[in-house]
RNA sequence: GGAGGGAUGGCCGAGUGGACGAAGGCGGCGGUCUUGAAAACCGCUGUAGGGCAACCUACCGGGGGUUCGAAUCCCUCUCCCUCCGCCA
């Protein structure tokens, strides 16, 4: 949600930085019902004070003719006060409904451009590896080895869900643990244990709703929403709280399933365990002050790097331009890692700095000091890493010519010491 | 799932339909005293909106209602606690 004052005071700014988007919003519905909402409340407040200082007036009297007439002077002030309270209600609905559909703006630093073929990249880091022989990719390379199964995927739950198996599902599980390790003791995140299953309240908080309602399995029943990112859960956490100053940054990482539902991805992706219906994640987090959150952006690319870094696998860094950043970002880089086998760049992780769209959503702020009036903190989030993708990542650039795949040199100790996945096990 | 009890300011806790934004206590901040600290005493101590000035308005779990007037009465929802049932 953006600051209704910079609406107010410059909606063109606000219309030109949306246009840069790629997008659109209902501005001028908001400046309008922005204007009406003070014309009716200030109608409304001394509506109020006229009938509370009448109402005293009346506590204060003897009961008599003089005491009644008084009293039935009121009820027109009091028709009139229900009407404005029911104009006053509708209006903010209107305008919070408004509000919500409103993208965050790009930040100045954020290249223009119209979608993501003019995305830039920034860097990139590791030298793809030369294979003396044709790499497989990981839809052939998995089966193979025993260690990924599609067929039964779908049998179970339809298309687009895979079964990890064996050494499959363990590789999965060790780089979990390496990287919820990796950011907690190199890097200062504490981890979380969220819910995977939220209010309809986190889903708007986030940013998720309205924008992607058609992405999100919900249970009806219960109204509950199935994450489709820890980035849900981190967001709603500190929900409606005022944060000590000292407190910042406050630095999270969670590692979640993530089930999304992709209904507008049809026919993309469809090979592999690129995009699927459930994934698991690890996802870095952080509440920052506002002067702090461009560095803390910077930060979590570096924390996601080290991941690629340390398993030796060639990445690369992207700016998103200004039509790429979504709905809530003000800037972003994703972080893309090289799959030799699917011969192409995957991305891994999108860092996002929502500066203080989120935190406005869901009510988080912070006081500098004691007494100081509270500001909304920014927050910022990353993915550190996603799981599918790094597991091509890994399987397509360790693998072997005899079809084995090696184990990454990090990831042994949380395999068992195990050095090589092959097909007999 | 069944029965009962509860939800008040940072925390604890009082509150008869009318001067309650809300007693009292704790905590916090400032001051007096003190070489310093403690104690004692005094003062201050929520959030938001509107005019943006000394003012006004709203908020006592959420929503709705009754009333000239609601923290206080009624309805409803949510959450918490206790007991029973069931269960990893």
């Amino acid at each position: 949600m953006l600051d209704i004052q910079l609406i107010r005071q410059d909606p063109e700014a606000v219309k030109e930085a949306i246009a840069s988007l790629g997008t659109e919003a209902p501005i001028d519905e908001i400046v309008s019902l922005d204007l009406g909402r003070r014309e009716i409340l200030q109608e409304l407040e001394s509506l109020r004070q006229e009938r509370n200082e009448t109402s005293e007036r009346i506590g204060r009297m003897e009961a008599g003719e003089e005491r009644q007439t008084l009293i039935d002077s009121t009820s027109g002030l009091n028709e009139r006060i229900k009407q404005l309270e029911a104009d006053l209600r509708e209006n903010e609905e209107a305008l919070k409904r408004a509000m919500y559909e409103v993208p965050n703006l790009p930040d100045p630093s954020v290249p223009v451009g119209a979608d993501e073929s003019e995305n830039v990249v920034l860097r990139e880091e590791g030298k793809p590896r030369e294979f003396g022989f044709e790499p497989l990719p990981h839809w052939d390379l998995g089966p193979r080895l025993g260690i990924l199964d599609f067929e039964r995927g779908v049998k179970l739950s339809g298309s687009r869900f895979y079964v990890l198996k064996g050494a499959g599902a363990k590789l999965q599980r060790a780089l979990i643990q390496w990287m919820l390790d990796l950011h907690v003791a190199e890097h200062g995140y504490t981890e979380i244990y969220p819910p995977a299953i939220v209010k309809e309240q986190c889903m708007w908080g986030a940013g998720q709703l309205p924008k992607f309602a058609d992405n999100i399995y919900r249970d009806a029943e219960d109204d509950l929403w199935l994450i489709g990112t820890a980035e849900i859960p981190l967001t709603n956490l500190h929900r409606d709280e005022i944060l000590d100053a000292e407190d910042l940054p406050l630095s999270y990482v969670a590692h979640t399933p993530c089930f999304r539902r992709e209904k507008f991805s049809g026919g993309r992706d469809v090979r592999g365990i690129k995009r699927g219906h459930q994934f698991d994640k690890v996802e870095m987090y952080k509440l920052t002050t506002p002067e702090d959150s461009y560095g803390a952006l910077e930060q979590i690319v570096e924390h996601a790097s080290a991941v690629c870094r340390a398993l030796e696998i060639p990445y690369r860094v992207v700016q998103m331009v200004t039509g790429d950043l979504g709905f809530t970002a003000a800037k972003k880089y994703d972080l893309e890692i090289w799959a030799p086998g699917s011969d192409e760049w995957l991305e891994v992780s999108s860092v996002s700095n929502t500066e203080a769209f989120q935190a406005r959503r869901t009510d988080i702020r912070f006081r500098r000091e004691k007494g100081a009036k509270p500001e909304y903190v920014h927050t910022l989030n990353g993915s550190g890493l996603a799981l599918p993708r790094t597991m091509i990542a890994v399987l397509e650039n360790y693998q072997q010519e005899d079809g084995s795949v090696k184990v990454p040199e990090v990831l042994r100790p949380w395999m068992g010491g195990l050095e090589r996945v092959s097909a007999a096990m």
